[in-house]
DNA sequence: TTTTAAAAGATAGTAATACTGTCACAGATA
DNA sequence: TATCTGTGACAGTATTACTATCTTTTAAAA
């Protein structure tokens, strides 16, 4: 048998959803190949028609603009990696092992998904860590959050923050802590890579320095109370 | 007397000096406001130049695009906040009250400048927050940085991991301890007013929370060792 | 004081981007 | 057989992101 992992997708964010035929998935896989490849700024659903062999209006019948397809792509990235997350720590009962797991989970290389056909979780990755806070660093992003754009990122950082409460119910900060592990996870990368001096991994450019770091930033702040 | 002070920028971020001329200044000025008030994404040079004045073809005499424009400005901030960090922690001895009124310099609201007569700090603060990381986070990062467009931003982060090795001169991630409080400083501030559920400050909205935080995370960091 | 060169203004033009609209066809459905 | 849905094929518009040229103003050098 074969097991199909579905996301489920805010309907606000496309005009036809493209899990439901084979144009809709070609534009997911080709989209998240283009943007890796050229860029956000760059990618224009001109050049995605013309490399899925369609055209420009057939695109805007799926999302009514590439800002939609950036946000509809990261989500679609947090609600995966949740997934990801809920079932490799699943069966772990110490809040503090979960914690670290989580962690590794956030700031390693992902690897493609077998699970999931049309889309390349390790290519997703990347944009998610180069393009993936344009999504939210925008003048619509009151309006967007109204519509729970970042609903999936959001519950991320929650399930991420309740973890940190089990270890240390008392800290102050489990979600500012929360959002500062997962922007950090894929800043540290991005400067690891593009700017190093940023950062104490330039030389090696091993992604187990930055879960070293994480994992002595969280445990720091959280065990002595 | 009135003092004045100068931030040396880097020439390749520029086609004609900016500060040596009025409708130089002008463009600071006005884009400052026009990207405060509209974003970076809804700025474009036509837009600022009926704002000023001026043409399009105005602008382009200064800067070759609004990415450069965006980078100028971004580095400029970071030369300005350099400066004030080593004025207002000149004196100090101890590493640990400097490394506390440096995160405080870092996340506090910024008044307006009297010695930068047509730059407004505060809301350039605002623009380094909300589009601060779109000036790194392009395709053209590694050529951006060969012409040293970052050095600014690196000096800053140097500084700031400098003071965390004297405070802990066995720490083994003091550049990655920088920059995240950096980044932090400002994603922090920019959840708490737009994503208020990624922070632990959402109900308040004071800085002061995120200081606390951010204090909290270092010295937890660095004081064990 | 005249000469000259640089900066700025005025205007035009081009290629690409970000869309919207319409018509026709193919395949599935009723 | 009629019809509805999704897609392809075009056409067209406003805006963006520039480049080029020519003229006027300004400001310094001869």
């Amino acid at each position: 048998m074969k097991l199909q992992l579905q996301i489920k997708m805010n309907e606000a964010l496309f005009i036809r959803n493209p899990e439901q035929s084979d144009l809709g998935k070609n534009i997911i896989q080709h989209s998240i190949q283009l943007i890796d490849k050229n860029g956000f700024e760059a990618f224009t659903f001109k050049k995605l028609a013309e490399d899925i062999g369609t055209t420009e209006a057939g695109i805007y019948r799926y999302f009514e603009n590439k800002h939609k397809l950036l946000v509809y792509l990261t989500a679609w990235y947090w609600g995966w990696l949740e997934f990801q997350i809920n079932y490799q720590t699943n069966n772990i009962k110490d809040p503090t092992v979960r914690l670290k797991r989580v962690i590794k989970l956030l700031a390693s290389t992902v690897e493609d998904d077998e699970l999931t056909g049309y889309v390349n979780e390790g290519l997703l990755h990347q944009i998610v860590i180069s393009e993936g806070s344009k999504a939210y660093l925008t003048k619509q992003v009151g309006e967007d959050n109204k519509l729970q754009f970042f609903k999936p990122y959001k519950d991320l950082c929650a399930v991420v923050g309740n973890i940190i409460l089990e270890c240390s119910p008392k800290y102050k900060y489990p979600k500012s802590l929360a959002s500062t592990i997962i922007e950090m996870a894929h800043f540290q990368n991005f400067f690891m890579n593009n700017l190093p001096s940023l950062t104490d991994f330039g030389k090696t450019k091993e992604e187990t320095g930055i879960i070293s770091f994480l994992n002595e930033l969280v445990f720091s702040s959280i065990k002595k109370l």
